[in-house]
RNA sequence: GUCUCCUUCGUCUAGUGGUUAGGACACCGGGUUUUCAUCCCGGCAACACGAGUUCGACUCUCGUAGGAGAUGCCA
């Protein structure tokens, strides 16, 4: 039997690094074994529903190239991939259940339920969740419940008895006790939506899905979704859970712990090449040596087997090392055109961009490109050139072991060289050397007297090499900005 | 509280009943470099603990500890 495996996210927030991890896992187990992967959208909760996540969804995964078989937009032959568009469909099956007895109507209000939950939580019952207490009305209680206007959900009379097994593909058979199973879940909303766990289930079954892959938080409800496909009397797929995605500090990936959505990583400026390299290496490896892997790798090589079992944290240096990598391998016109709207947005450059710019860019890339670790970097790494910077702090242009008028000086006798090897075209290394021979002559060393330069140049103490910048700015900005730093130093002696 | 799962360098991980326990990131040092990066070289550093099985255990078993997750008309 093929492969069918799904990615199915709730659309109730931007698209983080675990949903992510999960997909990829997904997706590319799919490619892998020639099978289909498959999207669904899980809508059933409406106050937290948000049309902005769903469309970053299709942003995110459309980003990251990964292309569903079937779901949402391509459609295919077990649509819709919506849930809210398969509403009547749950309602049927929950009925379904409550005509076999295996599920009841429960008119307990929300404050009920939260007061039994305190109590329970305050007396330390070893007892927690819903009491039954509706577990065993009569159809005359019932009737009257109804009469009340109270609309019901419907809850999964989970056995008292017993105990329940699934086989997980990595963590081998996990056993739980149906007692302890989730004390008779909702299954259905009184708003007459589904829960997670019939909707899932249902639609699981009726996509035909083989291999469950998803987060290890799931685990504890396996017994559950096992004891609903029996209900059904459905085989249910083979599962797979993932080892979870976690922060610095143990716990979860969280926003505390930093940019956790997808958004945030490609606004940055990260290339989603690098992304899901790392990602995907999050729990899982393929062997002692191979560090990176292109999707299309990727698609033929992964195996879930070598999934590791304990959850990993999301190391956000190593991304970025990743990412600088990733960078470092496009060609300069590619840089070019992915770091073109960072430019833009600063107003750096205009759109469309001018021939002067384009020139200016050309010279700037290959120069910038072993400095980014992120896209967005180019603009701090720029800035000097598209704008025109306050003259630095005084201190700024005294290097090590100098002080105020010995660097003023050096300034001013670098200046003289460059200005006159400059006009009379002579070739940078030349330059260069003869400011180095300042340096001896003032018995300091040659930093000395390239601080002071490249403050002026760039009211920074670090900056791309002197030949690229002065190339960059031009004769004529580089004289006014030096000149400008020697009044404002000599003022200051 | 109850239930379930997990445990190799700081982090991601490889690994075998007998290995100098390997790699990568991070970190530290050195080289290249006028700065910052890049690049190159080197270093640091781990089998959670205890018992058992065994000639021998990081590897198998059992306990302990620690961590995480679940316990919702959220997924």
């Amino acid at each position: 039997m093929s492969v069918r495996v799904r990615y199915a996210p709730s659309p109730t927030g931007l698209q983080h690094i675990g949903g992510v991890r999960t997909a990829l896992f997904n997706y590319f187990y799919a490619k892998a074994q020639g099978g289909d992967f498959l999207l669904r959208v899980e809508d059933t909760d409406r106050e937290r529903y948000s049309e902005e996540s769903l469309d970053d969804l299709y942003q995110t995964l459309n980003w990251l190239d990964v292309k569903w078989d079937e779901g949402p937009i391509v459609g295919g032959p077990y649509g819709p991939y919506i849930q809210s568009e398969r509403f009547e469909l749950y309602q049927k099956y929950a009925k379904m259940l409550v005509e076999k007895d295996m599920a009841y109507y429960c008119y307990c209000t929300p404050e009920r339920l939260e007061r039994v939950r305190k109590e329970q939580k305050e007396s330390k019952s070893s007892v927690q969740g819903y009491d039954r207490h509706c577990s065993n009305l009569t159809k005359e209680q019932r009737d009257e419940l109804e009469k009340q206007g109270i609309k019901p959900v419907i809850r999964l009379r989970v056995p008292l008895e017993g105990k329940t097994t699934f086989h997980d593909v990595l963590m081998g058979d996990i056993t739980r006790k149906n007692k302890d199973v989730s004390p008779d879940p909702v299954l259905l909303k009184s708003d007459g939506f589904p829960t997670y766990h019939l909707a899932n289930v249902v639609d699981d079954h009726l996509m035909g899905i083989t291999h469950i892959m998803r987060a290890q938080e799931w685990i504890p409800s396996g017994p559950l979704h096992i004891l609903l496909y029996k209900a059904f009397g459905w085989e249910p797929p083979v599962y797979c859970h993932l080892p979870m995605v976690m922060g610095k500090d143990g716990q979860k990936l969280s926003k505390r712990h930093g940019s956790t959505s997808v958004k945030d990583f490609r606004e940055k400026g990260y290339l989603p090449e690098a992304l899901m390299n790392y990602v995907t290496l999050v729990g899982w490896s393929y062997d002692d040596k191979s560090e990176f892997f292109s999707k299309e790798e990727l698609e033929k090589i992964f195996d879930i087997t070598k999934i590791h079992k304990a959850p990993g944290v999301f190391d956000y240096k190593k991304l970025d090392w990743f990412n600088g990598q990733y960078i470092r391998k496009l060609s300069d016109q590619e840089l070019k055109e992915k770091v073109l709207p960072y430019l833009v947005k600063e107003g750096f450059v205009d759109e469309p961009i001018t021939k002067e710019q384009d020139d200016i860019l050309n010279k700037l890339i290959p120069c910038v490109k072993p400095r980014l670790k992120v896209l967005s970097d180019i603009v701090a790494l720029s800035k000097f050139l598209f704008t025109e910077p306050e003259v630095a702090e005084k201190e700024m242009f005294v290097a090590k072991k100098m002080d105020l008028a010995s660097s003023t000086t050096a300034l001013i006798k670098a200046y003289d060289i460059l200005k006159s090897g400059l006009d009379s075209d002579k070739p940078f290394e030349e330059i260069e050397s003869e400011i180095c021979d300042v340096a001896k002559e003032m018995e300091v060393k040659v930093n000395a007297v390239f601080t002071p330069l490249r403050v002026a140049l760039t009211s920074s103490t670090v900056s791309l090499p002197m030949n690229d910048t002065v190339t960059l700015l031009g004769k004529e900005k580089c004289y006014k900005r030096i000149e400008r730093a020697i009044e404002m130093l000599k003022g200051e002696i």
